[in-house]
DNA sequence: AAATATAAAAATCTCGAGAAAAAGTATTGA
DNA sequence: TCAATACTTTTTCTCGAGATTTTTATATTT
């Protein structure tokens, strides 16, 4: 019963339908924050939004308040909801948390994590290879990559014991994922992640706890980079959806 | 701006004045979560507390929706809130991420405060001091004791520089606070304290990053003691506050 | 007596309307 | 032309009431 108090209705991501309308309006507000639908700095009106997700102006509030925790949504005194504005001292502060927190946790599952574990890793590369080999030629391709992209980093993670540092992860993989759909608007397919993700998935069967942390961290931290050559504009235009006064 | 991002209205803890209704009504069910008034795994009802709390029923629910995202309440599908359970297991993963991450802020801290931060550590540590002095005298001294406890933990850490590491450490302070209100419930006074307080400060101003992460550990560890000698009672007892269904 | 089924009660979830605050617009005066 | 003020509109925040669902209590059957 100990894990109970982080598998409540914020955590679940996939598989459990949502038991309530403010579930559902949290998730689907989730998702449109993370793939850039809200962008970053944008009003978030409630009286529009009710009708954009269909529900209540009351549970509309509810579930922007689940957001707010998250961090992905601010809450300005009386002045409404705003989507959570980026920049780029703040992706690095996540990539670098997120290092933290990833590392050790992969360290704890090599360390023991069974067979079935195992298992798993490679299976979700599996699913996450043939999904890279499919991403030049179907549209929807992107979609399945960025999910499946998920996936594999939850389950090289999910032997480790520890709730908190899952919580903890998937709440940075969200915040960098934001990041990164900015960052490949553009850019296709920005590097070789096949690579990686392959260097990765070996080193961890091989229960190779230094040389996996290693290729993880460089795996983070290469998306930083990516970010940082990014146009400027991005970054800036996105910090003011609508007008933010001086103060 | 990038820490903007956190500091949302979940965020601030003393100082600010709550701007709405659904802040404050947050902030004291927090406060009276963390303290144990409400026991863990108390059912909480709607129509009760929107009466202890002086404030709508809408109110009260957005309110229990942010400590949802805290840990410190959960949903159950269509049936209401509750305190999040308590466990022994549940407590050794918090305490062992708090080590995670209080030893890296204070890395961080040690490698980057500049004089004025050190000054900030002496200070706190003296008024934490003084009220360890007065812990055997007076009644109120308890509160005082506990909210200068956390603000030296809080100003050992102020000079790293990662919100998102401030922000988990604050999660996962006030979480362990929770077990240790209960473990303290009856001993007064528990163990020597101030020693090791006393260590951390001088090995902190020394920026002897080493020793004082060793002694923040053994620190942090020792709480774990307490409670795994806490009578089993309290653990179990605390489990079903109201009735737990079999499932 | 135990177990199932039915009915009553309580609580949750949801929506819409009214008060308070903020933002925007127009008017007035220098 | 610009600044300050007053007014209007929009938006947020809050509360109370109705529809579902869960829980409790009662009655019936094996």
């Amino acid at each position: 019963m100990s894990d109970a108090a982080l598998h409540h209705a914020a955590a679940p991501d996939a598989a459990m339908e949502p038991k309530t309308l403010v579930e559902g309006a949290y998730r689907r507000l989730r998702r449109n924050i993370v793939e850039g639908v809200h962008p970053p700095g944008e009003k978030l009106r409630v009286e529009h939004l009710k009708e954009q997700y269909d529900v209540g102006a009351g549970t509309l509030r509810e579930a922007l308040q689940l957001l707010v925790t998250d961090a992905l949504v601010v809450a300005q005194g009386q002045r409404g909801f705003r989507v959570a504005p980026i920049s780029l001292k703040d992706f690095e502060d996540i990539t670098r948390t997120r290092v933290l927190i990833e590392t050790e946790a992969l360290r704890q599952s090599i360390a023991l994590g069974d067979d079935d574990w195992e298992g798993r890793v490679l299976a979700a590369f599996h699913r996450l290879s043939r999904a890279e080999e499919r991403l030049d030629d179907e549209a929807s391709a992107r979609e399945d990559w960025e999910e499946r992209n998920r996936v594999f980093h939850e389950v090289l993670i999910s032997a480790c014991p520890s709730r908190w540092i899952q919580h903890f992860q998937q709440i940075l993989y969200r915040q960098s994922e934001r990041y990164r759909r900015l960052s490949l608007f553009r850019n296709p397919i920005p590097r070789d992640v096949h690579a990686e993700h392959q260097l990765l998935c070996d080193a961890t069967v091989a229960r190779d706890s230094d040389a996996a942390c290693k290729v993880l961290t460089e795996h983070i931290l290469r998306t930083l980079d990516a970010v940082r050559h990014m146009p400027t504009e991005f970054l800036n235009a996105a910090e003011n959806g609508s007008k933010v006064r001086p103060a």
